[in-house]
RNA sequence: GGGCCGGUAGCUCAGCCUGGUAUGAGCGCCGCCCUCGCAAGGCGGAGGCCGCGGGUUCAAAUCCCGCCCGGUCCA
């Protein structure tokens, strides 16, 4: 079908056009491609990209999420499904088609190489409006089934200061037209497949492939056919908003087939779930192979919730595999199509695994969590969960309250959750989170309207040290010069700092396309006058050394951990960079070390490094979308920075020529920063050099220290801590050993005081010497006052006395100084003045009589 | 980037609020008893820088500050 497509627009003069990865790279204001027209927005609508072709026709996969309660059930709804498009865009002077043409290509496209009868089309006209664009549009049914969509894109939405006589209204929004008129058009491959199949519903005609052996597995092979093709015919027509529209679809199929709900229920639910898996896990397939990676934010959670519904989606099913041998299954049907899976597919299925056992993971931490709450509640008598501890579950482990109800109802505690409660949670966080102040503009934008762009000498020749330029005027301490070579605050790089004139530059940042220096003394420059500046060229190699090493790095994590990496951020500074990269998992002490050989090896080749600045689009069909590893880069022309067969990127910073200047490159650490992103924390040149020496600087010290050479530091260390240990055990027996002496010795030394017996003395020993002493000569009416020539004591009271231990340390401190106390049975402290000890046991003695 | 939770025996965790002996608990491990043997059971035992560093205190696993590691929520 898909080829059915491509090939006739392009026998109708429509440049094929490869589909584009779901995750959209190019923009930031969506998470997910979720329609084909996506490919080209914003750049290419707004004209600031050609299109790759004019016109052009393209199958995108598209992802949405809005249709997921339906998915499974309808028969007809997706997560994931193919939009197939034929597109013009319409420069103005130079049109390439519109209405009528598209709808007769539309009709040719159907009746001819599909051989539907053309009246079993229906073109019906609805306008169109999203993305900030709108138009006339015209709905394609087939035999009542939406198949395609044909939208006219000519207005967009309408600026404040609209003229009123352009303004039109369309679905409540006001829009003008637009210079650039586009023909977007949207064919539903799976409907169409679907249609030309004849199967119960479209899964089966697209998913047949991961549908039939889940259906083996599951054992659900063999089911009523009148059942569920009544259920297939009127779930057709349904659309699922909450779980009253399910009982309702249900009660309709089980009295048209004649039995009860349940039996329906159980039939149908086994086949709906089956369906539900195959589409999961195959925009789940896409997701990971374009480069999203599971976790807890943005396109990673829906990835992740993918995972999740399907495990538990299996589960319910009685099967009992691991979600990857599915994703396994959507592999090896579509590399044919879609080669990138293939290369992928290691990464893939790892992560797939990964993901599972980590879910395994929360939840069995988490149900073992619950219980010993549970254990408490019952404890204290309480037979529900109360709603903090409910949020506390969510905000500090990660458990839904469903989850949590689930275990807690095994125990026999109820658990409540609110409607509102995620609502609640958003105000608690509120509640705790500070508001952040911002910082204001460097200087007041107006004020640069008539200043003239700087030339920036630094892309000329990124080795420029001094340079001469004329003083263009001079703003709130900022001096702004016709040209320059210092580079301002950008992409990660920090500002270079230098001389004009003899005079420091503090600080250089970029408003518009204008360079504003912040010098130490504004008042020593006028302008129209010539200056020399010269750049503090210590701090700026490094830069540049940590920039290309930045680089460098990128291309030997990519190859040795996958293609799924991708640059998550980074900042450089004169003594240290970090590179921030999306990746599933902790990297090993081994491919650690594998990335830094690979990476030294690029730097020992001596690579050149080119720059160039491409048109955009030029740009994304010559290197791919792995060009956005910075993130969304605006502008028609951007520049591309090029490190010979190892990295290419989109990079606006300073580099150099080859990577040979770099000097070494050394990893000093990685972090796990958030989930799914691992920084990595590396210094080049100079600063690796001095991490190195400091490195093995600590180590020399270490092996004076144990008096052995390095190579033995490790054993010996151990040897020593082994040996520590054991003399600390030792150490203790001896204390025990000691102590049953002492006693021996004091169990002499009883006096009556009253009917209390009384032990008083001064004795050797360390407190917990002490303290072992007094406990073993604790017993019933008798009380034991030990006191060391450090002046540490015990003071004990056998059962059946009143006297609180503690009472009678204060009476010890009184005479002699110090603090102490403690429990009724047993108190210890310190007191200041052991030559007072013998007094204090006096006054103790005193104080029973 | 910010918040929250956690780090104690090989493992899972009590103890921390309210500082005062780690008799820590269960599982696991070792030995013995029982058994033809195994499991179960009984008895005994080994195993702890209480994450690291500083502070407060007579005294810190416990309170305070900083750091490291893990988990988690929000941007």
């Amino acid at each position: 079908m898909r080829e059915a497509f491509l090939s006739f627009f392009e026998r109708h003069g429509h440049g094929r056009v490869k589909r584009y990865p779901v995750l959209p790279r190019w923009r930031d204001d969506v998470l997910l491609v979720g329609a084909s027209i996506m490919d080209f927005q914003p750049w290419v609508i707004s004209g600031d990209a050609d299109p790759p072709a004019n016109p052009l026709t393209i199958s995108q996969p598209s992802i949405r999420f809005t249709d997921i309660d339906n998915v499974g059930i309808t028969g007809r709804h997706f997560t994931i499904f193919e939009m197939m498009a034929h597109r013009a865009f319409n420069y103005p002077g130079k049109p390439i088609y519109w209405m009528d043409e598209t709808v007769e290509l539309a009709f040719e496209f159907f009746t001819k190489d599909l051989g539907m009868k053309g009246d079993d089309i229906t073109f019906k006209e609805n306008p169109w409006a999203g993305g900030g664009n709108a138009g006339p549009a015209f709905e394609v049914l087939y035999r009542g089934l939406e198949v395609a969509t044909l939208v006219f894109m000519q207005y967009k939405k309408a600026p404040e200061n609209a003229d009123p006589s352009q303004v039109v209204e369309i679905k409540g929004d006001r829009y003008v037209p637009m210079e650039t008129r586009v023909v977007d058009t949207g064919y539903g491959l799976e409907r169409l497949v679907w249609m030309s199949q004849g199967t119960p519903t479209a899964y089966d005609a697209v998913l047949g492939y991961v549908v039939g052996p889940l259906k083996r597995m599951a054992g659900v092979e063999k089911i009523d056919e009148r059942i569920l093709m009544e259920n297939s015919r009127l779930a057709g027509m349904f659309d699922i908003e909450d779980m009253g529209d399910l009982k309702v679809l249900r009660k309709e199929v089980a009295d048209k087939v004649g039995i009860s709900i349940e039996e329906l229920e159980k039939a149908v639910r086994p086949y709906e779930l089956i369906y539900a898996v195959a589409d999961h896990t195959k925009a789940l397939t896409f997701m990971l192979a374009d480069g999203v990676i599971p976790s807890n934010v943005k396109a990673g959670y829906l990835a992740r919730l993918l995972i999740r519904k399907s495990i538990r989606h299996l589960r319910e099913l009685g099967i009992e595999i691991p979600l990857s041998e599915i994703v396994a299954m959507h592999i090896r049907e579509l590399h044919r199509t879609y080669p990138e899976f293939k290369e992928m597919e290691d990464v893939i299925l790892d992560m797939v695994n990964v993901e599972e056992k980590r879910y395994q993971e929360t939840l069995k931490r988490g149900s073992g969590l619950v219980k010993r709450e549970i254990a408490k509640l019952k404890k204290s008598g309480k037979n529900e969960l109360p709603l903090e501890k409910l949020i506390l579950f969510y905000e500090s482990h990660g458990l839904t309250p469903e989850i949590v109800r689930e275990v807690a109802e095994k125990e026999g505690i109820a658990v409540h959750v609110p409607d509102n409660f995620y609502t609640l949670v958003a105000k608690e966080a509120e509640r705790t989170g500070e508001r952040e102040e911002k910082q204001g503009g460097i200087v007041d934008f107006e004020l640069l309207q008539d200043v003239p762009d700087t030339r920036m000498l630094y892309y000329e020749d990124p080795l420029m040290r001094e340079f001469d330029a004329e003083v263009i005027k001079v703003i709130d301490g900022w001096v702004i010069l016709d040209q320059t070579a210092f580079y301002p605050e950008g992409g990660g790089q920090p500002y270079d700092t230098g001389e004009l004139n003899g005079v420091k530059v503090l600080e250089v940042q970029k408003v518009g396309k204008v360079i504003l220096h912040k010098v130490e003394k504004p008042e020593a420059f006028k302008e129209g006058q010539t200056v020399h500046g010269r750049i503090d060229w210590k701090r700026r190699i490094q830069h540049m050394r940590h920039h290309t090493g930045t680089h460098v790095l990128m291309g030997a994590l990519v190859r040795v951990l996958g293609k799924h990496v991708w640059q998550a951020g980074s900042q450089l500074h004169t003594d240290w960079a970090r590179l921030d990269i999306a990746h599933y998992k902790r990297i090993s002490e081994e491919e650690l070390r594998e990335i830094e050989r690979l990476a030294n090896r690029v730097v020992m080749e001596n690579r050149p490094v080119k720059w160039e600045w491409l048109p955009r689009t030029e740009a994304e069909m010559k290197y791919g979308f792995r060009l956005y590893q910075g993130g969304v880069v605006p502008g028609r022309i951007i520049r591309v920075l090029n490190i010979e067969d190892w990295d290419v990127q989109a990079c606006g910073g300073t580099h150099l020529p080859n990577t040979g200047l770099i000097g070494p490159i050394k990893i000093l650490r990685t972090e796990r920063i958030q989930d799914g992103v691992e920084r990595i924390v590396f210094a080049c040149g100079e600063a690796a050099i001095n991490w190195m020496q400091e490195t093995e600087r600590i180590l020399k010290r270490t092996s004076e220290v144990f008096r052995v050479p390095p190579e033995k530091v490790p054993e010996t260390a151990e040897r020593f801590f082994n040996e520590w240990k054991q003399a600390r055990k030792e150490a203790e027996k001896l204390r025990k050993e000691l102590a049953k002496l002492l006693v021996y010795e004091l169990e002499s030394e009883v006096e009556k005081v009253g009917e209390v017996e009384f032990i008083g003395k001064v004795v050797e020993g360390s407190i917990d010497d002490l303290r072992e002493a007094a406990n073993r000569l604790r017993k019933e009416k008798r009380i034991v006052v030990l006191i060391s020539r450090e002046g540490h004591f015990v003071v004990a009271v056998g059962d059946g006395l009143e006297i609180k231990a503690g009472d009678l340390a204060k009476v010890v401190t009184s005479i002699a100084g110090g603090g102490g106390g403690g429990r009724k049975e047993l108190a210890q402290g310190r007191i200041k003045n052991p030559l007072k000890a013998e007094d204090a046991i006096a006054e103790v003695r005193k104080s029973l009589g």
